[in-house]
DNA sequence: AGCACGCCGACT
DNA sequence: GTCGGCGTGCTC
């Protein structure tokens, strides 16, 4: 009998789908999405069955070498989810496929190579071909490379390798074993995080119980809400209880956050409520406590399932519902690698496939989720109170051009210093708040003016202290012996502009009482030392916390009374239509930090533009006003939600051949669109901000369509007919449907 | 993506 | 000759 066809994908390998023959000696076809392994060029790799292909024209079909289990590890309506994502973000369904599953089950599990001894064994046995050994013995390994080389050299080898069906991997020699690590217990976020077993007891007000009531009179299908509650208003409590009731129907529930280290609050509260039902999924768990924690999860073990944006893909059966907390927050979308999916959109499509409800909550909802509230795609709920405190934070504006900074650190004004002062006198904690980005501590020569700039990418490096060094903070470039001015020769620098850093520095002689902690992405490199530090923090080992904006989310701090934000201007200017929502998402978020005891905080904003109506909002906490400004302009200039954007990113070394590529590829565009008649607007291509990164030029072209899948659709034709949509392979095209970033 | 092939310039 | 870098194109 003829051996069927079928189609494959397969991660990393940009087609759609390959043809292989399905082999009579493996049996009956496979079932969709159960995985393969597969031969592609030299390599074995795993690959996902797809469906039966009709026929494929072409030379040198090859056979599926084996299955890998028995079953898919995927069910019917994951594997739709997924399938629906691969096609709305124009993703190689082989990838996200692969990146739904733990990083343990993405390779190939058999040893891929020979250990040292291995080798020695393999070779007294007789089992490794004489001339691979001559040539181990000569270069300890082969790299795969200059094939053609070592042929010529060793006639007869390939072949050879060939026939003994051996693959060049195994001929690395030396490496460890990766057979999967043991788990070892320790280090569980999780096991940080007390539980506070008097949240249970917490009776919601009346707002909360409004909401409550209004959700659980609904359950049984697909309806997305829309929770918009004041920082410290008690969203969590509404999680809880919904959950309890889901669970108590047997079903799961979904819990996604930001970022599972700042999400404190939230993990005391389900932690009390649900002592013995909560898997946590987050990226510092070692592979094998994830491959672990995700069979457990398979095997209907948990009932609730805690993670961040990767853990939409979580493998919950009979899930009932799913939540997303803060779902502003902008680290629900992933950019890079592929695939580039927004996580709180894709959770409502989850939600939408199962026919279940969906809970978005935010003190400062995204602009798209709360049009479409107020449109009725979404209920709309809100909490307006704080259930535990008496008033909200006391927000005073302090105008930077009016008010010179004091004279011992650039940064503070005399209000603040004094106001902080008298918190720490007070035995009160502070929180600083410094979003660094954008206006980093540089160098500037004192004789000539020169600022050393990043080779690769034309911007400013940032002068760390530790180590004495200059460092570009997009592609890491460091230059540690900066000693003479590049231009003039001389000796002497300006160090000008404040991070988080130099603060840090002098910070003692400013506030003698002050026991500081700095909070940002260098001092929490370390696993889990985020949430160490804030920990240390709220238990009140410090009494001064100061950081970017990972010190704005999630943990209750009772004894904060005072937070200052040194600089709101931060990132205004940023050639990003979102910069607005953001700002005002953070210093919303950064005030709530504030007074959450029993007495009222206090907030200091300085900043050099006071009189900006976003600040001025921030301040009051009144979102709707910002709404309403805002949808004004993104109407206006037909931005989301109002149109999808679709963002083609071109990169490449050479800056003439990268404007060529994307003229032409915009001329393409423009005529494909106009042929297939989808409505969009294209506009450039341009030069990106960052318009030369890490050694690349960049392009980047807009579509604002009000056709979205239509247009992907027509995008998803053209690539599957053009490899790289007929640009040559010297220039990288990214294309980012819905994007966050816009450099 | 990851890999191999061909071309080219540097080195011995 | 040989090595390594870089550009280009392919993977059923």
């Amino acid at each position: 009998m003829k051996e069927p066809l079928i189609n494959i994908a397969i991660p990393g390998v940009p087609r759609k789908a390959l043809t292989y023959k399905w082999p009579d000696n493996l049996g009956e076809l496979p079932r969709q999405g159960q995985r393969c392994l597969v031969p592609v060029g030299r390599r074995r790799l795993i690959g996902y069955y797809l469906s039966p292909a009709e026929q494929y024209k072409g030379p040198g079909l090859k056979a599926v070498i084996d299955t890998i289990e028995k079953e898919a590890l995927f069910n019917r309506e994951i594997f739709n989810f997924l399938s629906w994502m691969a096609d709305y973000y124009l993703a190689n369904i082989g990838d996200v496929l692969s990146i739904s599953l733990p990083p343990e089950l993405r390779k190939i599990r058999k040893p891929s190579y020979l250990t040292g001894r291995e080798y020695e064994q393999g070779l007294a046995e007789g089992k490794i071909p004489e001339p691979v050994a001559k040539i181990i013995a000569r270069m300890g390994a082969i790299n795969g490379r200059r094939a053609s080389t070592l042929e010529r050299k060793y006639p007869g080898l390939l072949e050879e390798m060939q026939t003994q069906g051996i693959l060049k991997a195994i001929f690395v020699v030396g490496k460890e074993s990766d057979a999967i690590h043991t788990a070892s217990g320790k280090s569980n976020i999780f096991d940080y995080i007390l539980a506070r077993p008097e949240v249970g007891r917490h009776t919601p007000n009346k707002e909360q119980a409004e909401a409550i009531t209004a959700i659980l009179a609904d359950l049984g299908r697909f309806t997305p809400y829309l929770l918009h509650g004041i920082t410290g208003s008690g969203k969590t409590l509404v999680y809880c209880h919904i959950a309890a009731e889901i669970i108590r129907q047997n079903k799961t529930v979904l819990v996604l956050v930001p970022e599972i280290a700042l999400a404190g609050t939230l993990l005391a509260y389900f932690k009390s409520f649900f002592p013995e039902h909560i898997a946590l999924l987050h990226s510092a768990l070692k592979p094998g406590d994830r491959l672990r924690v995700w069979q457990n999860i398979r095997d209907g073990q948990y009932k609730i399932v805690i993670g961040a944006r990767s853990a939409i893909f979580a493998p919950l059966d009979n899930l009932g519902l799913i939540i997303v907390d803060e779902e502003h927050d902008e680290s629900y979308k992933q950019d890079d690698p592929a695939p580039r999916f927004q996580g709180r959109d894709s959770a409502v499509m989850r939600a939408k496939l199962a026919g279940i409800p969906i809970i978005l909550g935010s003190a400062s909802p995204s602009v798209e989720s709360f049009y479409n509230a107020l449109s009725g795609r979404y209920q709309l709920l809100r909490l307006t109170r704080r259930p535990e405190t008496i008033e909200r934070p006391i927000v005073r504006l302090v105008d930077l051009k009016e008010e010179f900074p004091s004279d011992e650190n650039i940064f503070f004004t005399k209000t603040l210093v004094s106001h902080v002062r008298s918190a720490l006198h007070k035995k009160e904690q502070v929180i600083l708040y410094l979003n660094r980005r954008g206006f980093s501590p540089r160098i500037k020569c004192t004789d000539c003016g020169h600022t050393p700039l990043c080779p690769h990418c034309q911007l400013h490096l940032t002068y760390h202290r530790a180590g004495n060094k200059l460092m570009c903070h997009f592609c890491g470039y460091i230059n540690s012996s900066y000693n003479a001015c590049a231009s003039c020769g001389g000796g002497h620098f300006l160090y000008i502009g404040t991070g988080t850093q130099k603060i840090e520095e002098n910070i003692g002689g400013l506030f003698p009482e002050a026991q500081m902690i700095r909070l940002d992405s260098d001092s929490a490199a370390e696993r889990d030392r985020a949430h160490i530090i804030l920990s240390d923090f709220a238990a009140g080992k410090y009494n001064l916390l100061l950081g970017t904006q990972m010190v704005t989310k999630g943990i209750d701090f009772p004894r904060v009374s005072l937070v200052g934000v040194l600089m709101a201007d931060i990132g205004m200017d940023m050639p990003d239509f979102r910069a607005s929502e953001k700002l005002f998402a953070k210093l919303i978020q950064v005030a709530g930090r504030s007074g959450r005891g029993m007495k009222p905080g206090e907030v200091i904003i300085q900043t050099f533009n006071p009189e900006i109506d976003l600040i001025d909002d921030a301040a009051r906490q009144d979102y709707d006003t910002f709404y309403t400004r805002e949808i004004k302009s993104r109407k206006e200039l037909d931005y989301p939600p109002f149109a999808h954007i679709v963002n083609f990113r071109f990169s490449a070394k050479k800056e003439e051949s990268l404007q060529k590529a994307a003229l032409t590829f915009r001329k393409r565009l423009s005529a494909g669109v106009e042929k297939t008649g989808v409505k969009g607007e294209i506009l450039g291509p341009a030069p990106s901000p960052l318009y030369r990164l890490r050694g690349l030029y960049r392009r980047h072209l807009f579509v604002k369509t009000g056709q979205i899948s239509k247009f992907v659709k027509f995008l998803s034709a053209w690539e599957q007919a053009e490899q790289n949509f007929g640009l040559p392979s010297s220039i990288k095209l990214i294309v980012d449907i819905d994007p966050y970033d816009m450099m």
